[in-house]
RNA sequence: CGGGAUGUAGUUCAGCCCGGUUAGAAUGCCUGGUUUGGGACCAGGAGGUCGUUGGUUCGAAUCCAGCCAUCCCGACCA
């Protein structure tokens, strides 16, 4: 009521950032294209993160910082990468304010304090960290060097979306260093496949992988993997990216070491990385009209108790002592659980309030079906209600979370899978993403101009080459020049 | 960076076209009471230098100009 969210059919976008907002994720802030990311917003960033750097570290990774400030020299040593971000780089050029003479109570920028060299604030940190580790590699018994960091970074984008696409932003970024060609390029596919991993089993949302084409490449890369995946309006969003960045940063930033032979060479480069990007995907992926659906396994709170509260106050503790009771166990068990036994609010509101937050089971003790040994759970993903016995509670409490956990993965699976479809010619291309948004699997030529002339017309891009394409002799559905496999195109975000 | 819009109570907005005593509503908030199995009701109360600077005027939320900020749609991008 209070709290009306615009439906998809309505406005995709409005409801988007309906849920955003009202789901208490996130807030506009008083800054251009930056946002407060709200404490139950931030607890789901953490439980992204908690898992990750798991896996980092499992994977043999380590975490350092490195700073937010990148010296325009070091910036523009790899020519490709800094050209690639140069558009959208917030500059530090001074570094001082001063009273200003002309009206008082205002600061003004003192001109007397100009920065010998601009500091860029970074946008990725590749020059920053290989200019460092210039000083840490000598020897090939200093590689691999397997370094991680969770940071924030500045790119002053032209239009901004909460989460999706921010001026300022949360993520991970990872960069290594290898003494061969071969295993920069396995530790690459390594990353990727812990995003998918993680994409998949973490956050219920099926992806493909798949290689960039040249034009979509990461600036600086030889080789961008990415994971894509399907929003409920068919658009695609790219969930996680691996580069093999070769020997670019090693040469840019003269990065050599010695090999068992007493040779001189330039080590191999990767870095991978994900943004909070991901939980805009969370959400325009599993959510619905009545608001936010979380996947169990990240959700902030897993449960939450909601105990019936009358006028006869002993029954009312008794219900609030039950519902502690219960957490304690399920806590036990490490489910996050919460009680709310606020005696202002009416229990439909609750009811609302707990839906729209996406919280994945809520558990309603109340007298009545007390008396009979029963407890009423409703599950947020399918909106079903059911009586069941209080003995084993936890056990049908968890078997539950493991269900909506798979099913909200089944589910948007079977979006995707309605959703592919395969083309092969350019009139039907063109018709199904004006009539049926989704991803599109046709033939390419290979070329960038064919690509160019494809996203021109059609404002779909090549999201990737699948890996474990399957080899097919095609045309082009552009040029009919000759093709060997289906590349992946789709609109974006 | 082009196009569109907005800025008034914590929030969403009305009022502005056609200037005039004390700037309204809903919701939220506080107090008291009745309620509580799907967003309760009654009564009382607090809360605004109308984004900002300047101009016109006896008088500006309202008219004019500048500035600032935010949102939406495009191009660009994780």
């Amino acid at each position: 009521m209070s709290k009306e969210i615009t439906s998809r059919a309505e406005n995709y976008s409005e409801w988007y950032n309906d849920l955003v907002l009202k789901g208490n994720l996130a807030d506009y802030s008083a800054v251009r294209g930056c946002m407060v990311i709200k404490p139950y917003g931030f607890a789901l960033w953490e439980n992204m993160r908690d898992v990750l750097d798991k896996k980092f570290k499992d994977t043999g990774h380590v975490n350092a910082y490195f700073p937010l400030f990148v010296p325009k020299s070091l910036f523009e040593a790899e020519e490709k990468n800094a050209e690639g971000f140069a558009k959208e780089c917030a500059v530090v050029t001074h570094y001082r304010l001063k009273n200003n003479p002309d009206e008082p109570g205002k600061l003004m920028v003192d001109p007397e304090a100009k920065l010998e060299e601009e500091l860029v604030v970074r946008p990725t940190s590749e020059a920053i960290i290989w200019n460092t580790y210039k000083k840490w590699i000598q020897s090939y018994r200093d590689l691999p060097l397997l370094i991680n960091q969770w940071a924030n970074v500045v790119r002053w984008e032209m239009r901004t979306r909460l989460f999706l696409r921010t001026a300022e932003f949360l993520w991970q970024e990872g960069h290594t260093a290898h003494a061969t060609r071969q295993e920069a390029i396995t530790e690459a596919e390594q990353m990727i496949n812990v995003y998918a991993d993680f994409v998949e089993n973490y956050m219920a949302l099926p992806v493909i992988k798949g290689l960039k084409s040249e034009s979509e490449r990461f600036a600086g890369a030889e080789e961008t993997y990415t994971i894509e995946a399907m929003m409920q309006d068919g658009k695609a969003l790219q969930s996680g990216t691996s580069h093999f960045l070769g020997q670019n940063f090693a040469k840019a930033f003269e990065v050599t070491f010695k090999n068992k032979e007493n040779e001189e060479e330039y080590v191999w480069a990767t870095s991978w990385g994900v943004s909070t990007r991901l939980i805009g995907a969370l959400i325009m992926a599993h959510s619905d009209d009545d608001g936010l659906v979380m996947p169990p396994k990240l959700a902030p709170h897993q449960v939450v108790i909601i105990p019936f509260l009358s006028k006869n106050v002993e029954e009312t503790d008794s219900m609030i002592a039950k519902a502690n009771e219960l957490k304690k166990e399920l806590t036990k068990l490490g489910i996050r659980t919460i009680v709310d036994s606020d005696e202002t609010k009416r229990p439909g509101f609750k009811f609302a309030e707990y839906e729209l937050k996406g919280i994945p089971l809520r558990v309603v003790i109340g007298p009545r079906d007390l008396a009979n040994g029963m407890v009423e759970i409703a599950r947020r993903d399918t909106k079903e209600k059911a009586q069941f016995s209080i003995e084993n509670i936890t056990q049908t409490i968890a078997g539950l979370l493991d269900d909506i956990q798979q099913n909200m993965f089944n589910k948007a699976k079977a979006f995707r899978e309605e959703n592919i479809t395969k083309v092969d010619d350019f009139e039907t291309f063109q018709k199904l993403l004006d009539e049926k948004p989704g991803f599109l699997l046709a033939h390419w030529d290979g070329t960038a101009e064919t690509e160019d002339k494809i996203k021109e017309l059609t404002k779909a891009t090549i999201r990737c080459i699948p890996l474990d394409n399957p080899q097919e002799d095609g045309k082009c559905i552009f040029t009919g020049k000759p093709s060997k496999e289906r590349v992946l195109f789709a609109r974006a975000y």
